[in-house]
RNA sequence: GCCCGGGUGGCGAAAUCGGUAGACGCAAGGGACUUAAAAUCCCUCGGGGGCAACCCCAUGCCGGUUCGAGUCCGGCCCCGGGCACCA
């Protein structure tokens, strides 16, 4: 029966052994080194896709090799179960979306099973489980009373036909995705998290990750986006004193305080409250200020737009000179960087120079670059105005370079209260109110008498119904008085409950600390996260660079100030693995649009000597289709590939093999259906090698004794290949050439054909270590192969092999010969033979004596054991 | 606009510290087995020249450093990604 390769039958027996000894579960072992290999954890979306295969499959590769290296291995797995997706289909087909999300689950839980990850299953848990979202919500109330949590009104998108938050992708050209209404920005009562107050720290630890991508921290960097500079306070004209009826100043932050003396104008936000005062009696000016706060929050829209601006009629006074300045409001300042209003220096900087251009405004240089590269500032705007140089026309600050001035300035500034350096973050507040059903709810009551109340801890968790579900108007808490209605547990009178969800990031901003203890019912997390953290390897979409990695290092920075751990970087190093890219076909429909068909159903066809390619719709139609280039396996364009099609077809092995072997992991992977029939094939010519091996008995001698020269070469090859899939899986990291090594030594255990005693032993055991070496990547064929080679004990708890150093030792080696740099002949000579040898031997080779030409050896390099080049 | 990656056969890729360019796989062509097909096995497979031994050219383009460059340096072209009026 072992003579086909049955992977059906082959894995279930596997997987089944797996089970009954509880293989992957792990325990806290201070005596033992651990390992803790994560992945990222799916949404629930209702089938695997290709991407979570590959996700998964590194981290199971990486997880079963570090098991063999003898640590103590924890892989869990969990369901990012909160989001919006569930409540689409709770839209489109009534059923709510706890329903959904737990079939879901059910579903892709078996689909992961079948794939044979080691994973821990007994510390599954799911986000939308009370028992997980409760400390959501327990450690919401510890950081409100720290006040990292405070309530701030803020700007979004607003649907106002499904009266509901649109996120910035949602918005499409300013109209909800839904409903085609014209989205509104609108300002409603949110509640943020400080991640500001952790910028310096986020920003300077990045150093201490040597094992992230260099490209992940520069994004970080760059999105926490520090700037060094000055706070500058323009005192109110007594035209604004008497329209503010206060005393004051217009502040804004810059980080050319040298430029200070070439203000010509102030430019404000929309949303700036001198803005709205100023609009108060100016029907004109509160047209504009209204349009410009319409329209799309999203930043990439407002870059494009064209600089449009009113003056306000109101002035401010210059810090030094004291003479007016007049405010404007400008669509090209946001309320949400720095003190929502800059000094408008058309003359060093090009969106002011742009702004005051448009509408007539004075331009003044005040800086002369070192180079003297420019006179006089005019239009076009060349980029060198705003280079450092030395200020000119600025008082007592003229002659002195860019940094002198700054610092003359800031403290001139600072001497007469007016200004201070300061250093600006570009990360804003993370807000985490979402008017959303299915996610976790915020714990506070909002009472007439008392105000905010959180709830109080032994109340927790606020639990979301389960039975709701969303029809399009908005969020359903809002409608279920059993829900909101409650009493003030400060003074017991009628309150109402807040019925915002959080964010779904904040549930995956600790759930890799959960699955240390998610047993533990009196705490968030307890002593074993102590053992397990930080994270050894986590792996993931390098979609998630940015948030949900900056989001996580926050929150175990905030848990490590709470002392509830001490860890404060949660992953050591970090795997983005590319995507998983597949042919686009498509063809126009009559509406205009595009209409998207598997690359599975598309004929190739030759048609006058044309490639052209058809499909056959739904209606049984067929159609000519257009090739599309290659995309990411997406729903909209239809190129998925179903894996459970593939494990059906092929087993979970040859997938796994295939996603690791056709590019590194790192790189996008372009899906290949004759690559996954040559992964087949690989495990196929694999399984039949080691039969036909046993099949004549089991060897009795020992490897190391063989003393044939094809039999030590056969051994070498082997140790080679170990020596390199060892350093290439664990310290590498690049799957695909360990799995090339494997299949060069089964091709040479192919040709070797010496059936003596020792031949056959040292066939055995190379045979024995593709086996291992390819286990932690084919581990269900490799476990039947396993046992088939003669082991009692299952591959799964064997050790990794050892190379044997002196399997790899020559006796002769092949030198290249090179003639001024041009490859001219190979020698073969005695190992460690000295470099007057080397010469001598390579000056008598034919070949290399044609080149040399009796010309003096000017120059010989050797470099030992590889090349010898002669220089003439 | 700024900041990162990346350009190597027909294709996916390899070459890890400046030392034999193209390992491994796919596709293609030829052959064996077969009534036939599939599967399997063997051979060829960057381009050009040569009867052959071999030679010349070739890692996006131009230049440089070096005994020697896919790899290092300078300049450009193209592709992908991130950020994007951040004052």
């Amino acid at each position: 029966m072992d003579e086909i390769y049955d992977p059906a039958a082959v894995e279930r027996a596997a997987q089944d052994y797996w089970e009954r000894h509880r293989t992957f579960e792990v325990r806290e072992d201070a005596g033992r080194q651990k390992y803790y290999c994560l992945s990222m954890l799916p949404y629930p979306s209702g089938r695997l896709h290709m991407g979570h295969v590959r996700n998964y499959t590194i981290g199971d590769v990486l997880a079963r090799f570090m098991r063999m290296q003898g640590r103590n291995v924890l892989q869990p797995m969990g369901w990012d179960a909160f989001g919006l997706p569930a409540e689409n289909a709770a839209m489109s087909n009534r059923v709510p979306p706890a329903r959904w999300t737990r079939q879901n689950i059910e579903y892709m839980r078996s689909q992961l099973k079948s794939l044979g990850f080691g994973i821990d299953w007994s510390r599954e848990l799911a986000t939308c489980d009370p028992s997980y979202y409760r400390w959501n919500q327990w450690l919401f109330l510890r950081m409100l009373e720290k006040g990292i949590a405070y309530r701030k009104t803020g700007v979004v998108n607003w649907d106002p036909v499904d009266q509901t938050v649109l996120a910035n992708e949602q918005v499409i050209e300013g109209r909800g995705w839904r409903t085609g209404a014209l989205v509104e920005k609108r300002e409603i009562p949110m509640y943020y998290l400080d991640i500001t107050r952790y910028a310096e720290e986020l920003l300077g630890d990045l150093e201490r990750l040597p094992g992230w991508p260099e490209r992940v921290k520069v994004m970080q960097a760059n999105w926490i986006g520090r700037s060094e500079g000055c706070e500058i306070a323009f005192p109110y004209a007594p035209d604004t004193r008497s329209a503010l009826s206060a005393d004051g100043a217009l502040k804004v932050f810059t980080t050319r305080a040298d430029t200070l003396f070439g203000v010509t104008f102030m430019a404000i936000a929309a949303e700036h409250p001198i803005a709205l005062t100023a609009s108060s009696g100016n029907p004109r000016l509160a047209a504009f200020v209204d349009e410009c706060r319409r329209g799309s929050v999203m930043e990439a829209d407002v870059a494009t737009q064209d600089k449009k601006g009113m003056p306000t009629g109101l002035h401010v006074l210059h810090p030094f000179t004291g003479k007016p300045i007049e405010i404007w409001v400008a669509n090209y300042v946001l309320m949400s960087y720095g003190e929502g209003a800059v000094m408008g220096v058309p003359a060093h900087d090009e969106r002011d120079f742009e702004f005051a251009l448009k509408n007539n405004l004075r331009i003044a240089a005040v800086v002369r670059s070192k180079t003297g590269a420019y006179e006089h500032v005019q239009a076009p705007w060349n980029p060198a105005y705003s280079e450092y140089g030395i200020s000119v026309d600025s008082g007592e600050f003229s002659g002195l370079e860019f940094r002198a001035a700054v610092d003359a300035i800031a403290a001139a500034l600072e001497k007469r209260g007016l200004g201070r350096r300061r250093i600006q973050y570009r990360l804003r507040d993370w807000g985490i109110s979402r008017q959303r059903y299915w996610g976790c709810p915020i714990p506070l009551i909002h009472c007439g008498r008392c105000g905010e109340v959180p709830v109080p801890d032994e109340q927790l968790p606020v639990l979301l119904p389960e039975d709701l579900a969303p029809d399009g108007s908005g969020n359903p808490l809002n409608k279920t008085p059993a829900f909101y209605q409650c009493v003030c547990p400060k003074c017991g009178g009628a309150a109402r409950r807040e019925t915002d969800t959080m964010d779904t990031f904040v549930d995956s901003s600790w759930y890799y600390l959960r699955y240390t203890c998610p047993d533990q019912a009196r705490a968030m997390v307890d002593e074993r996260v102590a053992y397990w953290l930080p994270v050894d390897q986590y792996i993931g979409g390098i979609e998630h660079a940015i948030l949900h990695l900056l989001y996580s290092r926050f929150w175990t920075k905030v848990m490590r100030d709470l002392t509830l751990m001490a860890c404060d970087e949660p992953f050591t190093n970090l795997l983005t693995q590319g995507m998983v890219l597949n042919h686009i076909y498509s063809c126009a429909t009559t509406e205009g649009r595009r209409r998207y068909f598997n690359p599975a159903g598309v004929r190739p066809r030759s048609e006058n000597g044309v490639d052209i390619f058809e499909a056959t719709t739904t209606e049984g139609e067929t159609v000519r289709v257009e090739y599309g280039g290659l995309g990411k396996m997406s729903k909209s364009e239809n190129n998925g590939v179903d894996p459970e099609g593939l494990i059906a077809r092929f087993g979970a092995d040859t997938a796994r093999l295939f996603t690791m072997f056709a590019s590194p992991p790192e790189q996008t992977l372009e899906w290949s259906d004759e690559g996954v029939q040559g992964a087949s094939r690989f495990i196929r010519r694999l399984w039949s090698a080691v039969h036909e091996h046993v099949r004549q008995g089991l060897p009795a001698g020992a490897a190391a004794g063989t003393s044939s020269d094809v039999g030590k070469a056969l051994r070498r090859a082997a140790h080679h290949a170990l020596a390199k899939a060892t350093d290439d899986i664990g310290r590498r990291r690049n799957f695909n050439t360990a799995i090339a090594a494997g299949m060069e030594l089964l091709n040479a255990v192919g040709r070797f054909d010496d059936a003596s005693e020792g031949g056959r032993a040292v066939q055995h055991e190379a045979l024995e270590i593709i086996t291992l070496m390819l286990s932690p990547i084919i581990p269900h064929v490799c476990h039947a192969l396993w046992h088939a080679l003669g082991h009692e004990r299952a591959v799964v708890d064997e050790p990794w092999p050892a190379v044997d150093e002196g399997a790899l030792v020559q006796d002769t080696v092949e030198y290249v010969v090179q003639v001024n740099g041009k490859l001219r002949g190979r020698i073969r000579l005695a190992a460690g033979s000295d470099e007057n040898t080397v010469r001598q031997a390579a000056l008598a080779d034919e070949q290399v004596a044609r080149f040399v030409d009796g010309k003096p050896v000017r120059k010989a390099i050797v470099v030992p054991g590889k090349l010898i080049n002669i220089v003439v």
